[in-house]
DNA sequence: CTGAAAGCGCTTACAG
DNA sequence: CTGAAAGCGCTTACAG
């Protein structure tokens, strides 16, 4: 089954290639009311489907970007998914999902391999762990954008959580609810992760605002599989947190294990809020009380900023433009007075 | 900044476009190790990145598959394309995502699209009503692999789950527990949706053979925003099920909305098992039994099937090879004795 | 208003 | 062991 090309649709039209090819690109100007009739017929009749592979080569731009997510285990990571892939559906973009696991060297092969398939642009999470490819990408002036986290010495645009007003959202709630000793639990931090950062710095941050016991034994920044075993430590203190706030969905899930299965009672024993408003956020009992990240928003703008570059490519720019986005805070039960 | 091609690198090496291009596909049979030295640090000095879309249009492979999911809201969907990246990742083929949103409209030109770019071949949960474009592409013989859902009347791969089975195993468990009235609650079986038809018909079957009370108010299939009244109604009757079976993540987190709201006690007033094994399910109080899918090695499996046709393209296969996979129940307290 | 020619950056069969 | 030439399927500046 050979494929039809544009050669044979302009002989099957009886004109020239450059004639299709103007009218594929809808260059209508010039073009006689009949030639187009016959083109539109021949595509008709022969089924013909423009090579998209072909014009990129020539065109330098294949409309696909890449997505590359640190870890997409995050619900967090598949709703930005979801909100970049529709916005560029809009405008006949496509994605390129790659998933990096938070591992530097395989987002450094995605990269590679992305600018290798002539990928327009690329929106990043970075591992962080890269940074000279980051400066060489900035150089030649490629179109990227970072999402979730960012590297302070460089000039790339940055989508972001105000991640600081993420924590004293919930440490405020917390305290109009009467909770003293609030404690903080997130994934490790291992390679100075954006978000977990700000949210501890915003933590204490508010803690002292608000004259509350800081201790570090209230802190816990670990790997998935040793926050068990972290908060085993952190409520046999003999003045344990009365509240802990979660630093994302995965640590919020690991400490209502930890609660369930020692079977401590929300908010009683401990009270609880969550950055991510996690899809069971509301029906769990207790109904969570959560920082709602605005994903679809953050998602939008990461796909609308780069789309935007793309378009634009000649406009370098020399800063780093960070846009921070606001949380809310979801009261629900598991913060509340006991 | 122009970019450097092979004709760069080849002038700097001293050697001819075709010699780098053999050490680039390392075709180094007859190559003398000195022109070999001389590419590689030419190609180091240069900076060179191999054009892929140049050799994509050659080769007429873009080492590139898309996958259309129906809907990327149910985990079942991410948990899918991770697997499927996952092994994409290790045999250097990209995946391009795409989400249908349960609109025919949509997937076709998704379809089309994909097509133009030369993927390589599609992984589809299809929507069911592009029938035609299906048709076309099995006599071009286009890699194509169904995920999910199958059409029945084509001669398409499909990897499915045994939804019959994920039905007889929860009907099971409830009747070990007790249960007599039982009844079922998925989203819309508008345009015959696989999974959803066949977990109802599973449904029946297994009922009929535990000689239970079949009742059509106890199946109940409908759009997400109808299933609250749905329950009302079905919880109205003069008769009401005692366990309800979810048909998927969507329809379980819409019943426990509602068991939440009427302060009804799970398993006590409504014993419960949901389909997909959800990431709350072991934290839920009380923690939900639930049919698990094996959704990693579903994923496997189509990118598996998908990539041999690609690599083997002239073994045109002449029936649908179904391949379903064995759901697991994992008991937890929804569904037990009261 | 339309066509001939060059070119995008590769690969490949063939010649030497 | 290596190179010249043709070709993948488009687009585009230019000529007429």
């Amino acid at each position: 089954m050979r494929t039809v090309t544009i050669t044979d649709v302009a002989e099957h039209a009886g004109v020239s290639k450059s004639t299709v090819s103007q009218f594929l690109n809808k260059r209508y100007d010039y073009m006689a009311k009949k030639t187009k009739e016959k083109i539109e017929l021949a595509i008709e009749e022969l089924g013909y489907r423009p090579n998209i592979v072909a014009r990129s080569l020539k065109q330098k731009s294949t409309t696909t970007i890449g997505v590359i997510v640190a870890n997409i285990l995050h619900e967090f990571s598949t709703q930005i998914i979801r909100a970049i892939e529709d916005f560029c559906h809009e405008l006949d973009f496509h994605i390129i999902v790659c998933n990096a696991d938070d591992d530097p060297e395989k987002e450094k092969k995605y990269i590679d391999m992305l600018r290798a398939k002539q990928i327009d642009g690329i929106i990043i999470f970075p591992t962080g762990d890269n940074v000279e490819l980051y400066k060489r990408m900035i150089m030649e002036n490629y179109p990227i954008v970072f999402l979730d986290r960012h590297v302070p010495e460089l000039a790339i645009s940055s989508i972001l959580l105000d991640n600081e007003k993420a924590s004293s959202l919930a440490i405020e709630e917390f305290v109009r609810n009467g909770y003293e000793r609030i404690g903080i639990v997130t994934t490790s931090t291992f390679r100075n992760i954006t978000p977990r950062i700000e949210r501890i710095s915003g933590y204490k941050k508010a803690i002292e605002a608000h004259g509350l016991p800081m201790e570090d034994e209230y802190i816990k920044s670990a790997e998935i599989h040793e926050i068990q075993s972290d908060l085993q430590v952190m409520v046999s203190l003999p003045n344990p947190p009365q509240a802990i706030l979660a630093g994302n969905d995965l640590a919020l899930i690991e400490i209502l294990k930890y609660t369930k299965e020692n079977q401590m009672k929300i908010p009683e024993d401990l009270a609880l809020i969550g950055i991510d408003d996690v899809s069971f956020a509301g029906i769990y009992h207790p109904s969570i009380t959560t920082i709602a990240q605005p994903t679809f928003d953050m998602g939008k703008r990461a796909a609308k900023v780069l789309l935007d570059k793309i378009t634009n490519k000649d406009s370098r720019e020399e800063v780093a433009n960070i846009d921070r986005f606001k949380p809310r805070l979801i009261v629900r039960v598991s913060s509340s007075k006991t």
